[in-house]
RNA sequence: GGAGAGGUGCUCGAGUGGUUGAAGAGGUACGCUUGGAAAGCGUAUGUACUCCAAAAGGGUACCGGGGGUUCGAAUCCCUUCCUCUCCGCCA
């Protein structure tokens, strides 16, 4: 969430920059104010009146010692009165600073001023591209079709056993999944990302940390027995190791990389958006996070999106990137790229990767500080991109390359593969 | 799941009702010392909110979380979460 400070100090111009979100802040942001300035002077007056309690009991204290009990008792019966107060007081501050919390999470992220106007994803700028489209023959197929021409994704089976979004990867696509994992994984690793293997359930307080909670509560499958979600992206999990931790600005940037899989809910997705392996409750994905100094957080956005580039370019596939509308970008985001793959039997571009600079909208619910040259404490900015979420790489892997004799893997892929061809 | 032990500052660790935000040690930083280092000596070393125009300096809260007893709680009581050990179960 926006620090108070900055809504406070910068409320005229918080309140232009959401609107630009489509989120009209006027109205919260005129309360936050005033619920603000009411938490101080109720603040104020409960530690007036503490600090009196400290001191005359202090005082009795010393009376007791020296005997004088008919004093102490005297100044007790004021404390009773006192107490009284405090306990009125101390309520009212409990509820104002709860209602000034339930404001301040629901406003959204401010778009960065590079972020360009816009409502909806149409908006989206093409902020460049790459890649050689494929010349299909005209009874090119689908991914699912080549699914079950080859036998490789049953997605039947997945319903049996679980339910719809949970397809079952056979053979050389399972194979295909796995190489893809390490691929992205080895690839990360050389790029300077440290591996690790996060837990795939979480608590309350993580999903609190990266946003996914309160906001999109819904969307994750939730364990309601021990309490816990499934997350929906690694980024949930490895980003909550630096909540509540203070960092040395030397340890900056922190790289981490981790695969996992993934789980969403989906609530409310419908049509062909949702065919095939275009949208699953279950899928895996290979995530890159950074923990940045707030100056250099955008120099190391775009060197995320470089890296991302990369991998798209080994994989041969042709891609676009996308820098996103402020009407588009997510609750938390400040400037988000997405990476599109063109699935040229569908005939349309398949969102693969999302990065994200979040500046200190995650830290400063996590939380995540460091401590600069001059010993002064500061939020760290995060974040987070996919590299790369895998089901629609096969998707496009499948339907770009499919010739007469069978599916081609791409050269980078090969020693993953350990095969070149699906037939 | 059963039985027990425990959760204190960057770390270890003391502390069972009254200047305890917290002894002591270690670590770290700065200074002195040294040809240089080590040792030694000295000083410092939390966070959040808040008062003050700012600094200096105050105030309040925080010894896992929440609640209670009391004039006063790290210390007593209740509750909850977590960690550890042993047993059981499983991999």
């Amino acid at each position: 969430m926006l620090t108070l400070k900055y809504i406070t100090e910068n409320s005229e111009d918080v309140i232009a920059r959401l609107a630009r979100k489509n989120f009209d802040g006027a109205a919260v942001i005129a309360q936050i104010i005033k619920s603000d300035a009411m938490r101080k002077a109720t603040q104020l007056k409960t530690d007036d009146a503490l600090a009196r309690l400290n001191s005359l009991s202090k005082e009795v204290g010393l009376l007791m010692k020296s005997g004088q009990q008919e004093a102490a008792n005297k100044l007790k019966a004021e404390t009773t009165q006192l107490k009284e107060t405090i306990k009125i007081i101390g309520e009212r501050l409990t509820a104002v600073e709860q209602d000034l919390n339930d404001l301040l999470v629901q406003i959204p992220n401010l778009p960065h001023a590079s972020v360009p106007d816009g409502k909806h994803a149409e908006d989206n700028l093409v902020e460049r591209e790459g890649g050689v489209m494929p010349n299909l023959p005209a009874d090119a197929l689908p991914h699912w079709d080549l699914a079950k021409k080859y036998d490789l994704i049953d997605f039947e089976l997945g319903v049996k056993i679980s339910g719809a979004g949970f397809p079952v990867y056979k053979g050389k696509c399972a194979r295909l999944q796995r190489a893809l994992i390490n691929f992205f994984l080895d690839n990360a690793n050389e790029a300077g990302y440290l591996e690790v293997q996060p837990p795939y359930v979480v608590n309350a307080a993580s999903g609190y940390g990266t946003g996914q909670l309160p906001d999109k509560e819904g969307q994750m499958y939730h364990c309601t027995v021990d309490d816990l979600y499934l997350i929906p992206t690694a980024e949930v999990p490895v980003t909550n190791i630096y909540r509540d931790v203070m960092l040395n600005e030397a340890d900056l940037p922190i790289k981490n990389t981790a695969y996992s899989a993934c789980f969403r809910r989906e609530a409310g997705s419908y049509g062909k958006d949702v065919r095939g392996l275009n949208r699953l409750h279950q899928f895996d994905k290979v995530e890159i996070v950074q923990i940045q100094h707030p100056d250099k957080s955008y120099e190391t956005l775009d060197q995320m999106v470089s890296y991302v580039q990369t991998l798209v370019e080994k994989l041969e596939l042709p891609w676009r990137i996308l820098r996103l509308c402020a009407g588009d970008m997510s609750f938390t985001s400040a400037l988000t790229f997405d990476f599109e793959v063109y699935s040229a039997a569908q005939q349309r571009w398949l969102e693969v990767s999302s990065v994200s600079n979040f500046e200190s909208y995650q830290a400063n619910r996590l939380k995540c500080r460091f401590k600069d040259k001059d010993k002064k404490t500061a939020l760290v900015h995060t974040l987070n991109g996919s590299a790369m979420a895998l089901p629609r790489i096969v998707a496009a892997l499948l339907e770009n390359n499919q010739t007469p004799e069978g599916i081609r893997i791409p050269k980078a892929l090969i020693p993953y593969t350990g095969f070149e061809f699906i037939s």
